[in-house]
DNA sequence: TGTACCATGTAATTGGTTACATGATTAC
DNA sequence: GTAATCATGTAACCAATTACATGGTACA
């Protein structure tokens, strides 16, 4: 078994999906850390179907290509559960955005601080998307939000650290700006930006 | 060219390096996100060789096997640089333990304890183990970590990196725990289990 | 008339991991 | 003796991305 085979399953426990379905829900990451694409997830559905951890019906539909619907089976979900509770197997995670760090002491101050500044406003605009999304699901699912064995539950759960990762990402931006700044700008004292001092 | 070849550049711009030494270097990641094993690294270094990005001098050694050492060339530091400062290709950052936090609705709550228990300790150890080299770090180099055109300010720019991301991670996990204890002790109003507590 | 959405697949290519292959030296 | 270190490579396999392939409906 594949992780992704395990990302499908996850899903399909939850709801009823045609491939077609999945592939919208992983276009954007599921639990925020993880994607693919409908190329990789037709297959991937076949052969969970062929291990008998899946099942679908074909829905002919009027004007529209027949779909396959999936549901998971007792089996799926004993498999997935026995996966859920064991260790993950450790890969780094790897960011190119860090290894470009790694040799940002070759280049120009000014050109790192365009390339930092640019990453920043990225990180800060996922960092409101997601709070924005808290602040709906608190709303929309209210004690749903308390009981574990609920999906509702999980996905904010695995929310929460997207926006620790996304917070600590404009941390370490700032931070690094900082830095950059202070190079730019020989010990001169810097009094009086506070203006942009936003903490 | 391969992000995996501007990792090799970035460290044949730093040191003199054999094969060797890169791949004993990248078992660790460096920039703490990124590695390769030896078998990656061979092909590529020929390949920067065939682009000429860098260049080697071939060491016969007595009772060893002949060594190549990298350098890198006037050309691989021009490719490095315009690559540094271009606008990383993103991608998503997969991370399989999120990924099991999302189904994490499906399996025991005891269980879902067992296994956050022990990511929480393994990022505990590497974020003592990354405070403890930057305090080493900030010992032993002084004010070249003020430098920003020095190797070591970058480093250590990569280290505050892994830092922020194995503390955030740290406080995800034990937000998790506390979540989970709450629904395995159901609501006795959790009195003085202030032993545990360590914080 | 062209773009977006619905719907499902296969093929080619790239990047990364694991395994295969060889062989001397040093330290326990 | 046996494991770790030094030293360099190739081959096989797997996962993920990009491209190829088809075709109707809805909407601006």
């Amino acid at each position: 078994m594949t992780t992704l085979g395990y990302a499908l399953l996850g899903l399909v426990a939850r709801h009823k999906l045609s491939g077609y379905d999945i592939a919208s829900w992983m276009r954007d990451p599921i639990g925020f850390f993880w994607t693919a694409s409908h190329s990789q997830i037709y297959p991937e559905l076949a052969r969970l179907k062929r291990q008998r951890l899946v099942t679908h019906e074909t829905i002919p539909q009027q004007g529209r290509p027949t779909k396959k619907v999936y549901t998971i089976t007792d089996k799926g979900r004993a498999v997935l559960q026995a996966w859920v509770v064991e260790p993950p197997s450790e890969r780094v995670s790897r960011d190119e955005f860090v290894l470009k760090t790694f040799s940002l002491w070759t280049v120009e101050p000014q050109a790192a601080r365009a390339l930092f500044q640019m990453q920043l406003e990225l990180h800060k605009q996922r960092l409101q998307l997601y709070q924005d999304m808290r602040v709906y699901e608190e709303e929309k699912r209210g004690d749903e939000l308390r009981r574990i064995d609920s999906p509702a539950w999980a996905s904010y759960a695995t929310l929460q650290r997207g926006i620790g990762y996304e917070r600590e990402y404009v941390a370490w931006c700032e931070w690094v700006l900082a830095e950059l700044d202070r190079a730019i700008n020989p010990t001169k004292k810097r009094v009086a930006i506070s203006k942009s001092k936003r903490k």
